[in-house]
RNA sequence: UGGGGUGUCGCCAAGUGGUAAGGCACAAGGUUUUGAUCCUUGCAUGCGUUGGUUCGAAUCCAGCCACCCCAGCCA
């Protein structure tokens, strides 16, 4: 196809020193050295278009894109749409999406299995005619029946030694419309004894009455995962078809059913320059899926918390769908991140949710700009300057990047500061306003605590505070003020709601099977909001950044489905990393 | 108790016969107008376990233990 040795590519092959090996990485570079597959690297990512993508998903993508390209190969995206009962063009136009927002671009067209339906309906009739297939009449129930169980063979269908012209014949009628569903099947004829038993005579098709997203009313016989997916994979030209660790078993079917083909056809049938180098049968390999504590990432499940109004839908932010990660906030690149940073190996591990939390406050540290916002508003008065003092400070958006700029943000004589940066009596190493104390404002002056404001029932209503003028931009003379805490005026801030996210469950493992209900670990505080926010003007302004950095509270976006016009909704992140 | 897999620090994970990488978490210091960031240091005489081979074993061999996957006309 091209030149393999093309130069022109950049940071190809190149592995960055943030990548480590892995065993597919290790394989594919043995590949590579064997000249196995003409020396290219062509991958797959295969999502069923049945529901929306998660985090696990994007292990798979990161690893099948970043592999390809590293190796200066290709990845295509194909919906793997042979079962049409289960499945939808919106999620098909959803996981496209969330693909392209990661930041891969796949090779060529987007291709559907549903693409080959004629092709593998001709590699069927071959199998057919070599004898390695056969209609069965067995119902399913019946089939089950004959299937054997895990320590006992199974019997042999009774329809298994058919002649061919009446395999023929029938499968040619199944595609019809002859046939009910579940009349008959297809199977491929290997050993009803196998001790692995996706060998005991799979089925290949079936007949389903149903209309296909894609190709709508042409088929009722729709080919099964195991036998599309190997085809498919010849097809398009795949070389490493890597899949997760529960079709290990599946293995021999694969190569069974591509050996079981002639070579002629299958290369012939393939995207493949004909004539560039011998062709090679895809071959798959299997890794771990990724799984986090604290979250659940089975697509059943997350479907029933969507349906039980658990969650807000499948882009609520607390959900572990690319859409509900991406709506709280999560950057694209702190997502492919943290995929390399779990690695890829065959131990099933639960990932620690602390290292996706890293992954996106190692991100927006560095990307996001500062900016004030006080969550739990208490009104300090500020009594040695006039009631209407109005002051613009200069400060920069950016602690270690001057280049993202400086903003101004207003100051005057009557500010808020969050309650609890307040404490009348504070705990032992407090380091925040206490009464008769004194604390930096941020970007700002020093103030010291004069009078506390009560009302009745003793609640602290305002405090009266005093300026030292003298410490904008400098430390006060004789005495040192330890802490800083953020402010905004009172006058001149934006208010905002803002949604604070935590865990959707309190238990490590809420897919473990001890656990036979969910909803009994659910965390009732996965969502606060809070409704009198308020924060300085500079979030607001046109082009403004719509994430930014909460100083001393954390990484905070605008919630894009819920914000208008003079209401702003805010998504909590993450927190700051809190060692206090 | 059929078959296929997996077991290396609290959590991931490199390592493929030459004397245990790295990240997260954690702890202790330092810098700091964010209790953040950043920097420095510490963190497995040990690789599921018991034997064996070897000058030498996480790596090879044998046994044992634990956990995961498979009996859809789902993927």
């Amino acid at each position: 196809m091209t030149d393999q040795k093309s130069d022109s590519t950049p940071n190809d092959g190149s592995v960055d020193s943030s990548t480590s090996s892995n065993f597919i990485r290790n394989k594919i570079a043995h590949d590579l050295k064997e000249n196995k597959h003409g020396g290219r690297v062509h991958t797959r990512f295969p999502p069923e278009p049945n529901g929306y993508l998660h985090i696990g998903h994007a292990k798979s993508i990161c690893l099948n894109f970043t592999v390809a390209a590293e190796n200066s190969g290709l990845c295509n995206l194909r919906f793997d749409d042979t079962n049409p009962e289960k499945e939808s063009q919106e999620y098909v136009d959803a996981i496209k999406d969330n693909i392209s927002w990661l930041g891969f671009q796949w090779n060529g067209q987007v291709r559907y299995s549903s693409n080959y339906f004629e092709q593998l309906y001709g590699f069927a009739v071959q199998l057919i005619e070599s004898g390695k297939a056969y209609v069965c009449d067995l119902s399913a129930d019946e089939a089950r029946e004959y299937r054997g169980t895990l320590t006992e063979a199974g019997k042999n269908s009774p329809n298994r030694d058919r002649a061919v012209a009446e395999n023929l014949d029938l499968f040619q009628r199944m595609r019809a419309g002859e046939f009910a569903d579940g009349a008959c099947s297809l199977r491929a004829k290997i050993d009803m004894a196998s001790p692995n038993m996706n060998m005991r005579d799979p089925v290949l098709y079936r007949i389903r009455h149903i209309e296909h997203h894609q190709t709508g009313t042409e088929w009722c016989i729709y080919p099964t995962y195991d036998y599309t997916h190997c085809i498919s994979d010849a097809i398009e030209g795949i070389t490493h078809s890597l899949c997760t660790l529960e079709f290990e078993d599946h293995r021999p079917l694969y190569d069974w059913i591509l050996h079981n083909l002639s070579m002629e056809s299958l290369h012939h049938a393939s995207d493949l320059d004909k004539s560039d180098y011998d062709y090679v049968l895809p071959e798959q390999t299997e890794f771990a899926k990724l799984k986090l504590n604290y979250t659940i990432v089975g697509k059943r499940k997350l479907k029933e918390m969507v349906d039980t109004h658990v969650v807000d839908g499948w882009d609520d932010p607390r959900m572990p769908t690319l859409a509900g990660l991406r709506r709280r906030g999560f950057t694209a690149a702190a997502i492919r991140n943290f995929c390399e940073s779990v690695g890829v190996a065959r131990s099933e591990s639960i990932v620690d949710l602390g290292m996706l939390e890293h992954a996106i406050r190692d991100d927006l540290d560095k990307n996001s700009p500062r900016a004030m916002c006080v969550l739990d508003p208490l009104v300090v008065v500020l009594t040695n300057v006039p009631a209407d003092h109005l002051e613009t400070l200069d400060m920069a958006n950016h602690p270690k990047n001057e280049e993202m700029g400086r903003r101004s943000v207003p100051f005057t004589g009557r500010i808020v500061i969050d309650r609890s940066d307040f404490e009348e009596v504070p705990p032992p190493g407090f380091k925040r306003l206490t009464a008769g104390g004194e604390v930096r404002l941020r970007g700002a002056y020093v103030i010291k605590c004069d009078d506390v404001v009560k009302d009745d029932a003793g609640n602290v209503v305002e405090l009266h505070c005093s300026i030292d003028l003298d410490t904008l931009g400098k430390k006060p003379e004789g005495r040192k003020v330890k802490g800083v805490i953020h402010w905004v005026s009172e006058s001149r801030g934006v208010p905002l709601q803002v949604r604070l996210y935590d865990r959707l469950f309190n238990v490590e493992n809420p897919e473990s099977k001890d656990i036979e209900d969910f909803r009994d670990c659910l965390n009732e505080n996965s969502l606060i909001r809070l409704g009198s926010c308020i924060a300085e003007p500079s979030i607001a302004e046109q082009g403004a950044a719509t994430s930014f950095q909460f100083e001393r509270e954390g990484y905070y976006c605008r919630d894009e489905k819920e914000s208008r016009e003079g209401k702003l909704v805010f998504n909590r992140t993450i927190t700051l990393r809190d060692s206090w």
